[in-house]
DNA sequence: TTAACGTATGAACGGTTGCTCAACTGTGAG
DNA sequence: CTCACAGTTGAGCAACCGTTCATACGTTAA
């Protein structure tokens, strides 16, 4: 409780401390939070978003429309399947992307509010 | 408009890609957009907004909180006033710091709504 | 089966990031 | 002034990240 290893001072105000200790979130919330917005964090990745968030794409149709390379196209969906911000069906050779559920366009509404305040 | 250089490929759904293009977000909104989540994008800050969403703090406070050194918070904190999440007041010895805005209790609120749906 | 093509993936490389350490600034007390 | 202490900052390093390249996989058509 009162073994401190990395901090270098001591309390200023216990109270503030106190109050807050209570309020703490779980390290699997904010490991999970954490990992969420990386994968927002990333200029590549909003754009592959923001492009799902108007209409369902291909692998082939999100390189040519960011002029990018299918493969790196390809290793970014991974990543946002991974943190579950997209779905895939695949259809004969060619893998249809979307997003998965609703909060990608809210979570970029506040975003741009934000922004533009 | 028709050269294209990084990508391998023709388009499939011209349709779906022309659609897409009138909808494209400038690269400086796609760039601030992807800073912003960056700022969210890692445990230590996340866990530093939260502390700030209960209470205003001082950087010795967070350091005693977080069990980390003054200068790694300080690094951190300079990096959210950068992006704009912070902001701070001296008095005397002691700089607190607070949120700048509600948008990031907004964005923690999505955030776990995506997490727990 | 073979060829073509859309997609996926692992290794590698350069750039970025978060922490540590040491030095420094700013303020108040004696 | 001098000391103590809260906070800041820059350099350095290890870990991480995004792209490229080469290769492999999955499906369709011939």
């Amino acid at each position: 409780m009162s073994k401190r290893i990395a901090c270098d001072c001591e309390v200023i105000h216990s109270e503030t401390v106190a109050k807050v200790q209570k309020e703490l979130l779980s390290d699997d919330l904010v490991y999970g939070l954490a990992n969420l917005y990386k994968s927002f964090g990333d200029m590549t990745r909003i754009k592959i978003l923001h492009a799902l968030s108007v209409s369902e794409m291909c692998v082939c149709d999100l390189a040519y429309l960011l002029n990018m390379t299918k493969s790196a196209i390809s290793h970014q969906l991974k990543k946002l399947r991974d943190a579950n911000l997209v779905r895939f069906r695949r259809e004969g050779k060619v893998v249809y992307y979307s997003l998965s559920d609703s909060h990608v366009k809210t979570i970029f509404a506040t975003g741009l509010e934000h922004l533009t305040e």
